[in-house]
DNA sequence: TGGAATGTTCGGCT
DNA sequence: AAGCCGAACATTCC
């Protein structure tokens, strides 16, 4: 479910019924399920589950923010937690929060279920492949301090000195979140099918012209993205329970052998990074993009 | 049956 | 050093 404008969408869509709120209990519901759930619960929560349930019993919420692919709550200091603590909640592939108006599960797979004060709601952490991470952190941010800029808030110029000092393929620096922090498999295709670039072209050796290209689809698709709820490519939802529509925009990801829609050239998939990645071969040439466009024009037009 | 899936991290190689 | 690759993590879906 999570890149940038899945999280950024989960978390405006968190913020009305938790901020504020205290937590008045933590259910671990898969903790007793099996002999092997104890070491799996406690590699999804980096710990002990008694010590996470123990230090968040009591405590509020304070902000709740985005952070690359992470939600950072902010929690005030409430009986067994220290000082400037944060829940933060990465998501992983298939992680999904979602208020739920019962205290038990209800898919298998939910891990953790948080009771509210004053909500007549509970929120559910669910996750099948169990990529996903909560963890109780102190003031030590250093594991989001190794993080690259958003990509909303970095500037032109600043983004064109980062990619000319790379000579990694553009495709993988996109996923690199130290080179930015957010962007995954759907909009790292997105972004460089918006720019009109290929994805094995090498970011030191992009004109300035062409790097700006890029830096602006990145924004513009996110911007997209976050305004129509993201992309529902397979079960994402918000907290809600409200689905992306963003999915229905997408140009080249998961469109392997359809139509471009803009020169009608089938869209390709190869593998970079070790990921699928999908492009037009036409409009996003190695060397010089965008040379069939008056064809192209010609062939919509039928 | 095998492969792929919105992610991250690791070790090994060039 | 920088970049690349594959494996691992665990589960579901086609």
């Amino acid at each position: 479910m999570p890149e940038l404008p899945e999280v950024e969408t989960v978390v405006r869509s968190l913020r009305p019924q938790l901020l504020g709120r205290r937590i008045t209990a933590v259910e671990l519901p898969t903790r007793a399920m099996n002999g092997s759930s104890g070491n799996l619960l406690q590699r999804l929560l980096s710990g002990p589950p008694e010590v996470f349930q123990e230090r968040l019993c009591g405590a509020r919420v304070k902000g709740i923010r985005r952070y690359g692919k992470n939600i950072v709550m902010t929690l005030d200091r409430k009986g067994n937690l220290p000082a400037g603590s944060s829940l933060l909640i990465h998501l992983g592939m298939t992680g999904r929060l979602v208020f739920e108006h019962v205290p038990e599960p209800l898919r298998p797979h939910t891990h953790v279920i948080f009771s509210l004060d004053r909500s007549g709601c509970w929120l559910h952490f669910s996750d099948p492949r169990r990529f996903g991470k909560l963890r109780l952190m102190g003031n030590d941010f250093h594991e989001l301090n190794r993080l690259g800029p958003d990509p909303m808030e970095i500037s032109c110029d600043e983004f064109c000195r980062r990619l000319h000092s790379r000579c990694a393929r553009l495709k993988s620096l996109l996923l690199d979140q130290r080179f930015l922090r957010g962007l995954g498999n759907i909009y790292a295709d997105e972004s460089l099918a918006r720019a009109r670039l290929h994805p094995a072209a090498i970011g030191a050796r992009l004109s300035r012209r062409r790097s700006a290209a890029l830096y602006q689809a990145i924004r513009e698709v996110l911007a997209q993205a976050i305004a129509l709820g993201g992309s529902s490519i397979s079960s994402y939802v918000d907290a809600a329970g409200r689905a992306g529509w963003f999915q229905q925009a997408h140009q080249v990801y998961g469109r392997t052998g359809e139509p471009c829609f803009r020169c009608g050239a089938g869209i390709r998939r190869l593998v970079i990074a070790s990921r699928s990645t999908h492009y037009c071969p036409r409009c996003q040439r190695a060397g010089r993009p965008q040379a069939r466009e008056t064809a192209a024009r010609g062939r919509m037009a039928r």
